[in-house]
DNA sequence: GTATCAATTATGCGTGTGGATAACAAGGCG
DNA sequence: CGCCTTGTTATCCACACGCATAATTGATAC
C-alpha cells in the first residue's frame, strides 16, 4: 500500500499564477466557461486542484485574473502595432484596421473567450471595469490614429473625433465578430476590404491605396494559445 | 403522513413548451448560463423539473429551442418595422437603423442572452445553423433596404450591395453591442446619431434629415421579458 | 359516475462541482 | 547533515446538477 505521491517542483508565485491563468484561457477557448473547472484547469497547468486555492481566493478570482490578463495583452499588442507602423498617418490607420480583420485576430476561439467574459461583465463589477477600461483604451488609441490624419485639423465640432472613433470602432468590432463566427461566409480579404472602405467612408478619406503597406499584428498569441 | 402533492393543471403542449422556453430566457438573461438549471427553469415556469424531460429530449434541446425562439422573434420584430415604415426608402432605412440603436433594443439583458448562446454556436451545429440563418436573414433585410435607395441603381460591381450590407450591419452590431455593455458611456441619442451618420457615409447618402420620422420598433419584448 | 390515459409530480441515482483541511516533501538555511 | 518553512498534494465534504423511473392525479370519453 505504498502511496506514490506525485513528484513536483516548487515554482515561483508568478510562474504558477501565470500557468493557471493560461490554462484557464485555453480551456475556456476550447470548451466555453463550463469546461473550465478547477480540476481541468489544474490538470492543464500540470498541478493539482488544491493549488488553485493556494494562489487565488476562489475560482471566481482566477477567472477575473484570466480576463484581466487577456485584455492587458490585447492592449499591449494593439499598442505594439503603432510602434512598428510606418509614419504616414493614413498608412498607420489602414494597417491597424487591416490587422484587426485578418485571421490571426479573427479567430473563433477569440470570440468564445470574449463572449464568455462579456457575460460576467454584467454581474461582476471588477469584470465590468476591466471591460470598460479596455474598450476605452482601444477606442482612444483609434481616436489618436484618426486625429493624426491630415484632414482632421479643421474640426467643426470638438466632439467629432470621439464620434468618429466610436463609429470606426463599431465597424471593426462588428466585422471582427462575424468573421469569427462565420469565417466561411466571407472570402479571403473581403472583411479587410470592407473594413478599410467603410472606415475611409466614415472619415471621408480613401484608404484603399495604403492597404498594401499593412501587415498583420500578432494579436492572437494571447487568445488562449500558449505564449 | 399525508403527502400533499402539488396541485396542477394539464396544459396544451404548446403552452408548456413556450413557458419553459420563456423561463429559460429569463434565467439566462438575469444570471447567465449557469443560472439556467433544469430545476430553476422548472420553478420559474411553475412546474417541476421532471416535466422538462417530458417535452424535451434533454436540457441541451431546451436551450436550442430557446435560442431559436429568441432569434425568430427578433427577426419577426425586425420585419414588422418594414411593414409600418413610411414609403420613402431613405426614411425606411433610417427608421430601421435608429430603432436598432435605441433603449428597447439596446438592452444589457439582450447582450447577455446573445453572448450566452453565441458560445454554444461553436460546438453545437444546430446552434450554429440558427445563428447563420438569423444573421443572414437580418443582413438580407438590410440589403433590401439599401438596394431600394434611389442612388443604388447604377452599381459598378454586382457584389457591391452585399459589401455595403455587411458594412452597415457591422456598424449596427458594433454600436448595439457597446450600447448594451456600457449604456452610461453614451449620451441619449448619441448612438443613433452616430449610426445614422455612419451608415449614411458608407452608402454615400445623407440620412440625418429622416431621423425625425423614425420611431423605435418594439424589439425587446422578446428579450427575456414575459410577452 | 367511472374507467382510462397521459400529463405531471415525486423520488432516487450517479456524477461532478468548488471548497476546506490535513498530510507530505522540496528546497533554503543553519 | 538535519531542521523548518511553505509550496504542493491528497483526501474528504456538502451540495447541485442532469437524468431516469415510479407514483399520482387531472381531464376526457362513454
Amino acid at each position: 500500500m505504498v502511496q506514490d505521491r506525485k513528484p513536483y517542483r516548487r515554482e515561483a508565485e508568478d510562474k504558477r499564477r501565470h500557468a493557471l491563468v493560461e490554462a484557464t484561457l485555453a480551456l475556456v477557448a476550447e470548451g466555453g466557461a463550463k469546461s473550465a473547472t478547477v480540476r481541468a484547469i489544474a490538470q492543464k497547468a500540470g498541478v493539482t486542484a488544491g493549488l488553485i486555492r493556494h494562489y487565488f481566493q476562489g475560482k471566481d478570482q482566477l477567472i477575473a485574473a484570466a480576463y484581466r490578463h487577456l485584455m492587458d495583452r490585447m492592449t499591449e499588442d494593439s499598442a505594439a502595432v503603432l510602434n512598428a507602423a510606418p509614419s504616414d498617418p493614413r498608412a498607420r490607420l489602414t494597417a491597424f484596421v487591416a490587422a484587426s480583420l485578418q485571421p490571426p485576430v479573427v479567430d473563433p476561439e477569440a470570440l468564445i473567450l470574449w463572449a464568455t467574459f462579456l457575460q460576467e461583465t454584467h454581474r461582476d463589477p471588477a469584470m465590468r471595469q476591466t471591460h470598460s477600461q479596455t474598450y476605452l483604451g482601444f477606442r482612444d488609441m483609434l481616436q489618436g490614429l484618426i486625429a493624426a490624419l491630415p484632414d482632421m485639423r479643421d474640426a467643426p465640432d470638438p466632439a467629432e473625433p470621439r464620434r468618429l472613433a466610436i463609429a470606426c470602432n463599431a465597424v471593426i468590432d462588428g466585422l471582427w465578430m462575424e468573421g469569427c463566427v462565420l469565417p466561411e461566409a466571407f472570402e479571403t480579404g473581403e472583411l479587410v476590404e470592407i473594413g478599410i472602405r467603410s472606415v475611409g467612408a466614415i472619415l471621408g478619406q480613401d484608404l484603399s491605396h495604403y492597404l498594401l503597406l499593412s501587415q498583420p499584428i500578432r494579436y492572437e498569441a494571447l487568445m488562449g494559445h500558449p505564449s
